[in-house]
DNA sequence: CGGGTCGTTGACCGTGATCAAGTAACGTGG
DNA sequence: CCACGTTACTTGATCACGGTCAACGACCCG
């Protein structure tokens, strides 16, 4: 059970604005159960019926595509906060799968649930769709960094990206990046393979742009690494300012 | 001014769920206005505030982000019906340029007239929700395509993703795709060179999956194509089950 | 000790980029 | 009607980024 003082999806969301009473009441709602899943077990694959929507408590899980022949691409990496689930909501079965990369946590809710939000809270109703919609922003920048990037900008791309994520919940991060994912898994999220990976992240490294550690990344020179893949942070904020009925303020 | 009648946003809808008088009230008022644009033109340039969404009326028009260098990437390809800026509804200010393909015609509406809908229409606003979170799925598949896929096998994805868009709301849709792109426009969109385009299409042209002619292509070989690319139709059917209020009967 | 995972390295190759030239269609103005 | 510029597409030659395949070493755990 999940009470409003450990929850990190209130966390999350109260980043962009203070939430009244009866939001929190149906925040808890969605975090009123949880589930524990060990590492690289499958949450849900591809044709699974869509029932619930997933808030990430604790671990790091991503959802990938399959080709037939068994090339994969990792889509979207999902950490302690996100809702998991946005882009199912719309149809009856899943079309990706969703594995976890480390033991994670996670509080399960039908979709149906979400009726609720939707007729009784229209300030939550915005909030949950600009959530919906930031992640629209990501995978639109995913896309830049697919199409028009080489190796180096996209596995810099990458970590200034999971960087940004991060720093949203955890403002002592520092420039120490936790990296639960092999080369192959990174290979998989950027459209290379775990040996162009390794070659890459060398040479990043040999530029000091970067240093690693057993499981994680440092960023040694930031706005170089920016500037190599003109990457803009986005996530900070988001627009309230449209925001239906009781007077809004950011934090 | 918009009627009932001619709005191709109505049309795209109701292919999905029944609208009641109070929905198409309501979307009547994101269709008051109207603005032409000539081919070529830019409607929105990054860094802009966003106070607008649109819904297309005539024409194609598509959203890019350009590196400092001058690379292009094309992220989404807008059609008549489409609702276009869900992605920067969260933020203050644009992050890609708004270009029209052609001759367009665009009906402009301030994002802050959402929350009417927000706060009077849950069965919309779970709509709406649908249609962005639908966009999400689409720009899955486009990461899992420049991941992932050849060149043969993207402009394959490519031809079959805008004919499965097309064909939701124009029916009598043939195999003959009309595509007012250019092919640098074409390579833009799928991670190439305007000249890898132009051989890969010969080469598909050669196997006999596609001909072309005067600015259309036409699909000869579908699930020839479908297989080469692991192409799977994914918008022609939403899950309305979740949705709240009335008694909702998809068509 | 044995097996598994993970990262690194080397040799080789192919897809697709780059650069440049050439062609065709079109609209414009003289 | 032709000269001209522009845009779009094609073609050829060359090259490099990153893929493929294979081997090897480090490490962990049973």
């Amino acid at each position: 059970m999940t009470t409003i003082e450990n929850s990190c999806l209130v966390e999350k969301l109260s980043h962009y604005i203070s939430l009244d009473e009866d939001s929190l009441g149906y925040l808890a709602l969605l975090e009123r159960d949880e589930k524990e899943y060990h590492r690289h077990s499958e949450i849900n694959r591809p044709g699974a019926k869509t029932v619930n929507l997933f808030v990430v408590k604790k671990g790091w899980l991503y959802s990938y595509t399959d080709m037939p022949d068994g090339r994969r691409q990792i889509v979207q990496i999902h950490h302690p906060g996100d809702v998991v689930g946005f882009s199912d909501i719309a149809f009856t079965h899943s079309s990706t799968t969703l594995l976890a990369a480390e033991d994670i946590c996670l509080c399960p809710f039908p979709k149906k649930h979400l009726d609720i939000i939707f007729q009784n809270s229209p300030q939550l109703t915005a909030l949950l769709f600009s959530l919906a919609v930031r992640e629209h922003a990501m995978l639109v920048d995913s896309i830049r960094a697919m199409g028009r990037m080489d190796a180096r900008e996209r596995l810099s791309y990458l970590f200034l990206d999971l960087m940004s994520r991060l720093r949203i919940t955890n403002k002592t991060l520092t420039n120490t990046l936790r990296l639960p994912l092999n080369q192959t898994e990174i290979a998989d999220c950027i459209g290379l393979t775990n040996v162009y990976v390794s070659r890459s992240l060398i040479s990043l490294e040999e530029d000091g742009l970067i240093s690693r550690g057993d499981g994680s990344v440092t960023i040694l020179n930031e706005p170089a690494m920016e500037k190599l893949c003109d990457f803009q942070e986005r996530y900070a904020k988001i627009d309230t300012s449209w925001f239906p009925q009781s007077p809004v303020v950011p934090r």
